[in-house]
DNA sequence: GTGAAAGCGCTAACAA
DNA sequence: TTGTTAGCGCTTTCAC
């Protein structure tokens, strides 16, 4: 088992004196099936790979010959000579390089495994890294490097020209985001205009009339959710106030500042649409804190429908942006793009879930 | 720019009219920098990989040449060649098939990204994988074909034969956990007797005298929580009830059932200590379907500090389990086990965090 | 200091 | 059907 590694021990390890080394049994290759099995490299290589060439009984000679030797061909060695990469990257953007913040949201990171089930029933492997700005130009190196095939990225956000650099150079990727005018990369994404103005007319419908919407607007998905929100708004013939539209962060909004602007200029809003579902329980927060309570004082609706907002409460009214669509959907566009096929982008339905902080309060 | 791929097209893209193929530019390689160098491909080698054999001025003029023309040292190739794989195994493990489970929970979540960037840092690639009960048995593939050099696990779980089969098999591997009597397998964890003992401690000193737990004691990790909670029942000289110990699962509990059953017993405790975050929110919500408002009727304590924790409302107690410090420690007890050396478990000190959920309340 | 040559472990023409 | 041979793209002895 003796596998060469750049990695270092711990300098706790070295002192340790108990510290024992594993005997380094030499790994069984095919070359050694072969010579066991009285045959060529070449019969083993296509009998444990299923080929049709190969006779019945010989196939299973050596399958079975491997299998108690618990020996399996190298896969690195075969994608080499194969000249065919079996690795996706998946990519989280993130904008700061604090530790864990796209990586906090829960809505990208059930992303992170819808992709990891989808492309493992596909038989390829799933690299993942995050990239913050400063590392932004090493991107291609993973492509480039021959690690993986393509890039399946998360966190559009403001990379937009640098995507588009990237698809200049023909790095082959798919986006999750979305398509705004002159872009040059694949992309996918929810129907955020279609979702922000379900989330809005449903509160319009509620009898909500000071409606705020909170949200990044620089972000493309954000600014296509406010469309909507716009829209919902223009059809109930309300007009947009402008201190109802907050232009939060769109993971770590300081939603206590917003509340407090709010009560100062004695303009608290009677329902909040939140881009985003942590944007809405952080709000919920904030708004509890000036004593208004949800729904009853103010009824909140979100944006993504993570695993939580069906748990937290109140429970959270939001737009579902389905994830096992998404996985699935990003990966095929990856794979079209593989294949040196442009395809225009995927607009995944939104669908609003109504739970209790859009509802009148039971009591 | 011409990648192979196992990848198919999506039908909808075959039959897109408008799809276009990419000119299939040849990749450039060692071989021809070596010849516009007029210099051999050893010394391009040595050249790029920064040889102090290699003369300063020689090797200036090959790297110029190599960054002109965008040239980057196939990954695989040099990996094969070299013997030394510097990808890690991440592996998620799920107790059902369920889409997105353990997925779902930030703390492991967080964990990964914390993991990707430690990997990043030291120049290896993370490979990620969901794994659940049925495709286990295939978890070893990942090392012994070769795409990996050991793999850090996360999601102990009920899996702790399974994971000692594996060690027993040589498997380089690190494990996030709780080390129970004849654990084979490297560990990691937060010191959960300790964390059980101050969160619960902590309400003991806010006064609570009936103070239930949740969480799943057949999980090590919980078990070991319990273990902190009955110490300090005992050293407080209250006596734990059979009905305020709740095997509830890790994940998705019935936290609506468990009230229910209090309410009925007429048994509703005065505090709660919940294993993980994710329960005390969900418990946060069951309480108020039944009228009972957190912390006013029912202080809570959570496990993990998730990035939620803080925001939710009421904000969480909690005890935090350090992500910063759990990465870095799982991937340097796998360099030690990749060097040979058998490790004794760490255990990572765990932090009382108090916030809303567990005080009297302002009013 | 640099080059020639021999592989890493496997697959795929091409022959037989 | 199976074997022979020639690499995939790179690194590294060993010689010069």
């Amino acid at each position: 088992m003796s596998r060469k590694s750049t990695l270092s021990p711990s300098p706790a390890a070295t002192a340790q004196g108990g510290a024992t080394q594993r005997p380094p049994a030499k790994r069984i290759q095919m070359a050694d099936i072969a010579r066991m099995a009285g045959v060529s490299t070449a019969t083993v290589s296509r009998a444990l790979s299923g080929s049709p060439l190969i006779q019945q009984d010989t196939r299973e000679r050596i399958a079975d010959l491997a299998r108690s030797l618990n020996y399996r061909v190298n896969a690195s060695a075969a994608s080499l000579r194969r000249k065919d990469i079996s690795t996706v990257g998946v990519v989280m953007l993130d904008d700061l390089d604090h530790p864990i913040q796209a990586a906090s949201d829960p809505f990208m990171m059930a992303m992170v495994a819808c992709l990891a089930d989808t492309l493992a029933e596909r038989g390829q492997d799933m690299l993942l890294a995050r990239y913050g700005q400063n590392r932004m130009d090493q991107l291609p190196d993973l492509v480039e490097t021959g690690r993986v095939a393509g890039l399946i990225v998360m966190g559009q956000w403001s990379w937009h020209e640098q995507l588009n650099a990237m698809a200049r150079r023909g790095l082959p990727m798919a986006v999750w985001g979305a398509s705004v005018p002159g872009t040059l990369y694949a992309v996918v994404g929810s129907d955020n205009e279609v979702g922000g103005y379900l989330a809005t007319r449903h509160l319009v419908d509620q009898g909500c009339q000071r409606i705020a919407y909170l949200g990044d607007v620089q972000h493309p998905e954000a600014a296509l959710r406010h469309q909507g929100y716009l829209r919902a708004l223009r059809e109930a013939g309300h007009t947009p106030r402008e201190i109802w539209q907050q232009p939060i962060l769109f993971a770590a909004p300081d939603l206590k500042g917003i509340v407090d602007d709010w009560v100062k200029a004695g303009a608290v809003p009677d329902a909040v649409f939140a881009s985003s579902d942590l944007a809405a329980m952080g709000l919920v927060r904030a708004l509890s804190a000036h004593g208004l309570h949800v729904p009853r004082d103010v009824r909140v609706v979100g944006f993504d429908d993570i695993a939580l907002a069906e748990h937290v409460h109140p429970s959270l009214t939001t737009v579902r942006q389905s994830i096992t669509a998404a996985g699935p959907a990003l990966v095929q566009m990856l794979a079209d793009q593989l294949q040196g096929l442009h395809r225009s982008p995927v607009v995944l339905p939104a669908e609003l879930i109504i739970r209790e902080s859009s509802l009148p309060p039971p009591g």
